[in-house]
DNA sequence: TTTAGCACTCGCTAGAGATGAGTGCTAACG
DNA sequence: CGTTAGCACTCATCTCTAGCGAGTGCTAAA
């Protein structure tokens, strides 16, 4: 629908905007080495591909800025994805090298090198609770009425709870529902734990112990609380304060109350359909960050998603850069994940 | 040293400066109902304050501001300790009315709250290792050469680290060295955990199980770790953007950068005596907080100081009404801490 | 079809008053 | 003698204006 030239224009507008956050004039574009053309020339597609929604004019007397069709139009088919630098592969290499971690970590830490190569905000998510089973269940008491209830997955997350134990229950029947639990519970995926417990394991523990329907009351509200299985990394939070987008600081709080809301939060990241996603600006559910783009990719498990990590920065992201260690970092963490014992 | 009514001017302009966050003249403080002297009697005293190094002029013809050491006078001297609002009592009320809650998240709803309170960032620092012990370790196997290992302390805290196990090391193996070890080391304070770990648990250890030099350096690696043992828990931390001081986005970068590095945090905030200290800016021993106050309170169980709870804002803050929540707060989290079993 | 030229727009900046909040000093007052 | 009214002075801040310049759209020539 672009004439070639329109494209290349098109391109040039967006590129020169994402490095200079300033309106791009005719000019510009004219003195840059790879659109022969002059001033003239390039005024009138300029004026083309506003009238067809690709360009804005924030007044008059001002250059172009690419409009949020613009950006899609350029993310969709402009785009260059090349290599990344020498530094960039560093990081990354050293990153997966390190050995010992848990699942988590090493999606939290790949979060935060891309934040710290970026210089975005990026928003990661721990692995779903479809594909990730129960691992171990624990039981520690405190004292005479309280105790400690562990949660261990396949993943290697480790979650915990202070509990309040039903007056009258011993503690050799508290190893006992901890046994059964186990042995009836293990390998079970989270999500389908709060029905199993009311199934198969409620019969089990009538039988055996005392005090039954509370016990099964304790265990579901710390197995059942299905969000808190998820947890969600942060890193690169103040990366924001210095686009200048955002140098109105109110701009800033509306996203950040997001950022400081987990289950919002949740929302937003965890929504996205496999692969490489990116948002931009209104396409984003939330509207704290409807002039933010959000560029996720997501990670899977025997090709099951797992996760999605993310980066987040204004509309006007250096798209070419993130979707190339976007595309790297969630291959390797695929590759990685895969070779871990599941 | 100073007379009557340089004690009240101070405090008034103190006081003032507190709410408006603008230099205070000598009309303002005349026509509030305390003072009942004219302008310019105030301006021969506020002249004699400023040469006591009490005030400051951002220039000649502006009003006078607290310097470092008037606020120090004014909180040693002058600030007066009244009674909490309805609301605020009312919150912390139900805060300490939840019941079902170990230790730490007992500090860091605290915390959270206070930060709703007061508009200021709230920095809490867990409890310490010297009175928390050790209440039970876990292995559990992840595959074969991968686990969990739990640790679980008097306080409810829990904490995870994945480890490789050494190659031959069989699952009954573990399961001993885990009973050897929560045998010999169960009840022991944390801070003591890696000496016992070698006089103690080391003979044992060589005596039943193979590759005990491995399996010792392997949970040391977990247990020995003393930092990772305390908590920094942060809440409020956009409120700074709002404090007129920070207006300026580079100041808060610094402060943002401190807030973000938990080990300097740690520094910062556990180095304080016990009771309830302030620390008006560059008493402050990070130079990034050199404009900021912070106002410690720390919580002892059966009078050992345990942790730190403190609230950090801009050296104009609003003293009085800080001390007098963090007294409440730190008072009431004595006495529900001592309850608590332990 | 492309480009040079030109008039026009309009945000931004610098400088000039005007404003007013605040001061220090002096002299008068109770 | 302490207190206060009066007054000249300072200086940050606001407003207004003129000028600049980056950029545009249009027209006419190449």
């Amino acid at each position: 629908m672009l004439s070639e030239r329109q494209r290349l224009i098109l391109a040039a507008i967006v590129d020169d905007y994402i490095s200079s956050a300033e309106p791009v004039g005719s000019r510009t574009i004219s003195k840059r080495g790879d659109v022969g053309y002059s001033p003239a020339t390039i005024r009138n597609e300029m004026a083309d591909l506003e009238e067809l929604g690709f360009l804005e004019q924030p007044h008059t007397s001002a250059g172009r800025i690419p409009s949020q069709k613009g950006y899609r139009y350029y993310v969709d088919h402009l785009v260059r994805l090349d290599t990344l630098s020498a530094e960039e592969m560093k990081r990354l290499k050293t990153m997966f090298a390190e050995k010992i971690m848990a699942m988590e970590q090493v999606v939290q830490h790949a979060s935060s090198v891309l934040a710290q190569l970026t210089n975005y905000t990026s928003i990661a998510l721990g692995p779903e609770m479809f594909s990730t089973t129960l691992r171990h269940f624990q039981l520690l008491p405190l004292s005479d009425d309280t105790a400690v209830a562990i949660v261990v997955t396949s993943t290697g997350h480790v979650e915990n709870k202070t509990v309040s134990i039903p007056q009258g229950v011993s503690r050799e029947e508290l190893e006992k529902v901890v046994n059964i639990l186990n042995a009836k519970l293990a390998g079970i995926p989270l999500i389908q734990l709060r029905s199993q417990l009311y199934t198969e394991v409620g019969a089990e523990l009538n039988k055996y112990v005392s005090h039954a329907q509370e016990m099964i009351g304790l265990i579901e509200h710390v197995v059942g609380d299905t969000d808190s299985h998820r947890e969600v990394y942060l890193s690169g939070t103040s990366n924001m304060l210095f686009q200048p987008e955002f140098k109105d600081i109110d701009k800033i709080k509306t996203i950040w109350d997001l950022l400081e809301e987990t289950p919002a939060l949740i929302k937003v990241i965890g929504d996205v359909p496999s692969g490489i996603q990116v948002r931009i600006g209104q396409e984003n559910e939330h509207e704290a960050i409807a002039n933010c783009s959000l560029i996720t990719a997501t990670y899977t498990l025997d090709g099951q998603p797992l996760g999605t990590i993310g980066l987040l920065g204004p509309t006007r992201m250096e798209y070419a850069r993130v979707l190339n260690l976007l595309n790297v970092v969630s291959k390797q963490l695929n590759v990685f994940l895969n070779r871990w014992p599941h």
